[in-house]
Parts: C-alpha cells; structure tokens; sequence
DNA sequence: AGGCAGGCTTTTA
DNA sequence: TAAAAGCCTGCC
C-alpha cells in the first residue's frame, strides 16, 4: 500500500544512523549501502526531508518483516495490509511525532553546529524499537563496529528465534525470546561471535525470565530509575543503558555519549551543552550531530 | 570514595 | 596492527 508521508523520514539516513541492525538495502545496482560513498545533500532550505526516491529496504523487527519503496515525492510503497501498517509499522516508524516542528527549534545563533547537523542529516527518525531486543543488540555491539553487531544479530536469530516467512516468500528469523536466549548453552552463544559479551546476553537472559528487570515498566519510567535498573545488569554501562532508553523505550531526552560524542562535546561545548532548551528532545538532537560528525570525518 | 589502567573476543580496514 | 556507538575488575 502506498503512503504519503510529508514529515521527514528518509530510509538511508535511518538506516545508516546506527539504531537498526536488520535492514537490508535491497537495490545493490545503486550506490554502495554503506560508507565509502557519501550522498548528495539536499537543500538545507528544503521544508522537509525524503528519501532519493529509488532505495528500498527488507527491515525485520521482533517478529515481523517489511519490504518497504521509496517512490519518491514522499511516497513510499509499504508491502503489508493497512492493519498490519496502522498496527505496527506506523509506530515503529513513529509517525505520529513531527520531527520537522523538533527540528524548527533549533537555535542557529546559539547551537550553529546543532543547526547544521540538523539541516543535513534530516530525515533520521528514532524507531520504536522493542526494549528487549534493543539491550540485547547494544549489549552485542560494545566495542565493535557496525558489519559485526548486524553479523552477531543475525546469527542469534537463526540460532533460537522463530522461523518465519516473508511476503514475498523468503525466510527470515524473528528475534529470539527471552527464553529462547536463557536456552542456549555457552558454545551456542560463543558459536554467534559474542566473544566476551557472551556472559552478558546470557545474564541479560535470565535477569528478564527471572522478573528482576521488568523492560515494559520502564516505558515510562524516570530516566534516573531507567538508567539505575538498566546500568544494574551485568555487561550493561552509561553507554548501552542510553541506547536502549533512546532506542527501545523511546525516551527521546536519553542522550548516548560514546567516544565521538566525547569529541563533539569538547569541541563545540566546552562550556556544557544545554540540556534543558531542547527538552524532551536531547535524543534526537544527539542523533543529528552524531550523524554529521562521522559523515564529515 | 572514586578515578584509572589493563584485559577482554572477534571482525574490519 | 589498530580500532571498533564499552564494561568489568583490581589497584591506588
């Protein structure tokens, strides 16, 4: 079903932003997906912010698997039932919030950089990602780059997630249960590439089978509670507790801070970055100038 | 107490 | 060979 969408939304820019580890680009006649490449800006001047018109993505998500077009003009060709869209994928593309008015608030003379990451990479949105599966992936992707994390993932999957099939006829696994993970054994776990982070998603496991951390609670938790209960689990520090707050509870304030977000801070807020003036939305922001960084670099 | 060095699995460039 | 959207442990 086709759907117009006049609000930013752009699938390479999201799906290049580090918060989705199961899309495939599905046109490999184009440009390159990832890295060497980068893309043509549009018009910072432009309203809002689409795509190219010609990617398309297969995304996998829990259980569920979309085929997804961009047509071009804001139209994009979801491949599913209307109910299966107004049930699911809408929110996970969180639809309903206007990332152009978020973005309008930007304050150029006092935030220059913020502005300008802002008018380059529009079109990032932060998905609704499921909290379980999201601790589980960034505990996965500690101190590894971006090839192995979706590698790891995959190989999680096909190891005890559900076997399903696609609209268009292919497989695909959904992401494992809880209990599906608790499950396996420490070969099975060391068979993914987990290396050391083994331990973690094992421990993650049976933290949440056992009741000791109860993820739906924290949907809308306080981020100190959040960050407090999150941190509290074995292999899980600031970094993934923030990833997993902005990217599986979608707490739009959570603010990661790794080694690049370091080098931001110090090199264009020396003096503190100003939390409160773009409140409830330092997420979002942090997903601009995180962005922009490394595609100037 | 709180900060810091060193180690950890594996892949990627 | 170093670096990769880190975290844990032990030492001071």
């Amino acid at each position: 079903m086709i759907i117009q969408i006049d609000d930013d939304f752009d699938l390479d820019r999201i799906a290049d932003s580090g918060q989705c580890f199961r899309w495939e680009r599905l046109d490999p006649e184009e440009e390159s997906p990832h890295g060497t490449g980068r893309r043509e800006r549009l018009d910072p001047e432009e309203e809002s912010s689409h795509g190219t018109g010609r990617s398309a993505y297969r995304i996998i998500a829990g259980a569920e698997c979309l085929y997804l077009t961009d047509l071009g003009g804001g139209r994009y060709d979801f491949e599913c039932a209307r109910d299966q869209f107004e049930s699911f994928w809408k929110n996970y593309f969180d639809l309903e919030e206007n990332y152009r008015a978020i973005r309008g608030r930007i304050d150029p003379a006092s935030d220059p950089f913020l502005r300008e990451a802002a008018d380059h990479e529009k079109g990032i949105r932060i998905l609704r990602q499921d909290p379980w599966e999201m601790l589980i992936t960034f505990i996965i992707s500690q101190n590894r780059n971006i090839p192995a994390i979706r590698r790891s993932v995959d190989m999680l999957s096909a190891a005890c997630g559900e076997r399903k099939t696609d609209s268009r006829g292919r497989e695909y696994y959904a992401f494992p249960s809880p209990a599906a993970l608790r499950a396996l054994s420490e070969e099975e776990l060391s068979d993914c590439r987990l290396g050391y982070r083994g331990k973690y998603v094992h421990a993650a496991a049976e933290a949440v089978c056992a009741g000791e951390i109860d993820l739906g609670s924290l949907l809308h938790a306080d981020e100190e509670k959040t960050m407090a209960e999150l941190t509290a689990l074995f292999g899980v520090g600031v970094k993934v507790a923030s990833c997993v707050s902005l990217f599986g509870l979608h707490h739009t304030d959570a603010f990661p801070v790794d080694v690049w977000m370091k080098r931001i801070l110090a090199d264009q807020y020396p003096a503190g970055y100003p939390f409160e003036k773009y409140a409830p939305y330092n997420g979002i922001c942090q997903q601009y100038m995180f962005a922009w960084y490394r595609h100037r670099e």
